[in-house]
DNA sequence: TTGAAAGCGTTACCAC
DNA sequence: GTGGTAACGCTTTCAA
């Protein structure tokens, strides 16, 4: 075990006290260069390296940022921790990660976290607060951004899932389809309903838009679950089933599309011949399938997120918030095509 | 603002010492049921909690393991991330997470961390470290788990790359497939050389073990990186030169082999009539697409993973270190069939 | 079973 | 420009 040096150390063999030896390491002004120097070998020399307990401890900030999201293990989530970092490292903060089950509510979590002073500010992905819970977070004072979500505290990054699902739909009545099915829902994770929801409304809007009644050329599967496996479940309900099958699908996320694409193919139901299927996200392997979809640039969303935090970090009491609305834009590929002729 | 409140003001209302009020919140013995009664109502009442960077200083505990990785945008990252997160949080362990970029030594940050008493323990995902790395993380006697790759210091859960990549390869040489193209390397990225060469050397002995000639069955192809790109890059040169195509193709990871099958599908080479390909990982798509992989068992490396850093904590100079060889296993999909006749 | 008090290693304020 | 010294909020002996 190697003796771990604390700043006496570093002061007396600089032959300074511990207040210029803190004063010149964190490169504050008021140091004479010939002092700083001798501290800074000093240091060297015991291998000095702060204790960030104590720094923190005295100081008041932990130079940590939290990061709330229901699971880490998609490819979303893994994006935004990417981005996230990429802004808060260079930044001299760290990033620490929890991830909430769906069913615990997110607020005692995050209380916790605040009043237990572990992190200097909240990053939250796709968790949906209640107004109770902003009054709540107010009360804290604690910088905050959201994304995939909106609060009355708290700057926001979110897209218009309303567009971007009337921007999908709009692409299939385009090319002639009629019969159409919306694949969303929440059925795996209740979290996401809400963006379940939008992206529904906005499908249904646009088909208005466009003079159709929804009532009639809308179907709706609320239980793809945002997954592969969601979207692979319900193409074999509609391979399986006599009605007539949708011409064109708009699915709340590209895993699904891909999930529902790849079922269709085991079922040699040719895309996007028969069926054409749109997603929604531009998933790293959207491009490389060939599936059309309405792309979020996500890692930007970690990026901007980790800039608005840090911004906050300074104000004691942040009272003015920015809300991002972040690109969305319609990459056609080969998954959709002309409706059948008949 | 809500006023945060302290140990002091949690045992004046009860009436007790801060003493008391710090056993009797944790649960220690020695505290009659009465007296912790009141103390747990006093905390209830104040909302109190304890000051995570104080109670650390204090205590020597940060309840925080690190988690250091090349990065956290992929597939395989982030279901490490998941599979820690799992059995950490319950233990009432904190996940920090820093990405390394490839040309850093990693060394001088994970020094970094553990003199400054961030973290407890650290975790590492495909870090390379060297024996002299090796001293310098005895030296600091922290807690170490390396997944991934192998140290004399520290535990360590790893597969049989070499196997894996035999299996993977005694698959195709059994179908008949004479002509096969390993394709690997680390060219988008360094820190994966060790495993793209291991895997190498099995694809080699695999060859030569079946009684065939490697330098006339096996061809490689060092530039694919990991990626999904860099297997859409592999398989564009191969359709672009005048030299035969291999039969059967053997990826370091389902996402070359995904981009790479995905562009052999443009030019309508089919997969496995014309070329069989078997990727590495069991990536969640690769069911779906139908990939013959080696698979591995990435959500429990993590939760391995994470179990032993903790059970290492409470020794300070761990000295007996256990390596697990986690299991891998072929599994055979369509993307792999009979060797073409001629 | 309970309390007093000495740390834990910094930072920050106030003199000098 | 530099040093002394209270905080910071808790844990942990050691006595009582």
């Amino acid at each position: 075990m190697v003796p771990r040096s604390t700043i006496d150390d570093v002061a007396r063999l600089a032959g300074v006290s511990v207040a210029t030896v803190s004063r010149a390491l964190r490169g504050l002004p008021n140091v004479s260069p010939a002092t700083r120097k001798r501290v800074e070998s000093a240091a060297a020399e015991l291998t000095y390296t702060v204790d960030a307990r104590a720094s923190s401890l005295a100081s008041g900030r932990t130079h940590t940022i939290g990061l709330v999201a229901p699971w880490f293990d998609s490819w979303y989530e893994s994006k935004v921790i990417s981005g996230l970092e990429g802004v808060l490292a260079p930044a001299g903060y760290d990033l620490l990660v929890y991830a909430i089950k769906t069913s615990v509510r997110p607020m005692p979590i995050l209380r916790e976290r605040v009043r237990s002073r572990t992190v200097d500010g909240i990053i939250s992905i796709d968790v949906f607060f209640d107004e109770e819970d902003a009054d709540g977070l107010r009360a804290f004072g604690v910088p905050l951004v959201l994304i995939g979500s909106r609060l009355s505290y708290g700057h926001s990054v979110n897209i218009d899932n309303h567009h971007g699902a009337a921007l999908a739909t709009s692409h299939l009545l385009e090319l002639g389809h009629r019969r159409i099915l919306y694949v969303g829902g929440a059925q795996d994770n209740e979290m996401l309903s809400p963006v379940s929801g939008a992206r529904e409304t906005g499908v249904r809007q646009a088909i208005r838009d466009a003079g159709f009644d929804d009532a009639e050329v809308l179907e709706v599967s609320l239980d793809g679950g945002f997954s592969i496996a969601g979207g692979t479940r319900v193409m074999k309900r509609l391979v399986e089933r006599a009605d007539p099958m949708p011409t064109g699908i708009v699915c709340g996320s590209d895993e699904m599309a891909m999930g529902l694409i790849a079922e269709a193919r085991r079922n040699d139901i040719s895309i996007p011949e028969r069926i054409s299927v749109v997603g929604f996200d531009d998933h790293d392997l959207a491009d490389v399938l060939g599936v059309t979809t309405v792309r979020q640039e996500v890692y930007e969303h970690g990026e901007t997120a980790g800039r608005l935090v840090l911004e906050t970090l300074g104000d004691d009491a942040p009272d003015s918030f920015v809300h991002i609305d972040a690109p969305l834009e319609l990459v056609v590929r080969s998954s959709s095509g002309p409706a059948p002729s008949r």
